[in-house]
DNA sequence: GCTGCATGATGAA
DNA sequence: TCATCCTGCAGCA
């Protein structure tokens, strides 16, 4: 379940349990057997997120570039790791074990390649060092509904489906109104909130935007699964905030739902 | 058992 | 805008 969140959680994740001794990488399914063959038993140098793109340099500048994509996934186990299932795609084993499935993308790139691919990508809200002038100029630039704008990882990276309805509805955006005419403030609201809540959930491993007593309850971490956001896959359903009917839609090719209450266009 | 979908992105038309 | 790729699982017969 990948946006930016994810990504950096496993990055973090992994750099801390797999250990600092060579890896043995092999891929069971078969499909990536090269690659694997070539980062065998290497240590890593380094692991990276970059928005959802996960980047590990091992020993010998060998790059490796993970892309989950929509249904790929990360397992992984400290100690008794089962058997791999035979979609397993890559399986990283050193103080911990790694496998990977369903990835979009799973490659060795060359420095360069590297280069060229975190350039195309727009500031990320989990990197410190990202400069928020870069999104907002981003959002000037663009008459596309912001709802679809704020999807475009070369204007903001990271974001997912899930996080673009949760921070509309957050900052009080309607998701049709162009980029462009958003105030300064309301764009400093949205990044802000970006940094906030992804960090949330880079945190928890879950994306929780309600405020927990907005439902009565005291934490974050006790909300169940039908509580923790405001938005997303509430067709037809109340806001927590007005009561009014939550809409959904299609915009930039992916579903979207708002309160057009606390949304005005 | 089968179908369709899902927190994604790309390339062709 | 549409088809396609990737995998797992819910919902249905």
């Amino acid at each position: 379940m990948p946006e930016g969140h994810t990504i950096h959680r496993e990055s973090r994740l992994q750099r801390a349990r797999l250990g600092p001794g060579p890896i043995a990488a092999s891929s069971p399914q078969g499909r990536f057997h090269a690659g694997a063959q070539r980062i065998d038993g290497r240590r890593i140098e380094s692991i990276d997120a970059v928005g959802k793109h996960l980047l590990y340099r091992f020993e010998g500048r060998r790059h490796l570039h993970i892309h989950l994509g929509l249904v790929g996934r990360f397992a992984m186990y400290a100690a008794d790791p089962p058997p791999p299932s035979p979609n397993t795609r890559l399986s990283l084993v050193g103080d911990a074990t790694v496998y990977l499935t369903g990835p979009a993308t799973c490659e060795l790139l060359d420095p360069l390649q590297i280069k060229r691919l975190v350039e195309r990508l727009g500031p990320d809200p989990l990197d410190p060092d990202a400069d928020p002038d870069r999104f907002f100029e981003g959002l000037a630039r663009r008459t596309t509904p912001i709802g679809a704008t704020i999807l475009d990882q070369s204007v903001i990276a990271g974001i997912g489906n899930v996080y673009r309805s949760e921070l509309l509805f957050l900052t009080g955006i309607h998701p049709d109104r162009p980029a462009a005419e958003l105030t300064a403030p309301e764009r400093e609201a949205l990044w802000k909130l970006a940094v906030d809540q992804l960090a949330e959930g880079e945190r928890t491993g879950r994306i929780v935007t309600v405020a927990p007593r907005e439902v009565g309850a005291t934490r974050r971490s006790e909300l169940p699964k039908e509580l923790r956001l405001y938005a997303y896959k509430r067709w037809h359903q109340p806001c927590r905030r007005c009561g009014t009917e939550i809409t959904q839609w299609e915009l930039g090719g992916r579903l979207i739902w708002a309160c057009p209450s606390c949304q005005p266009r």
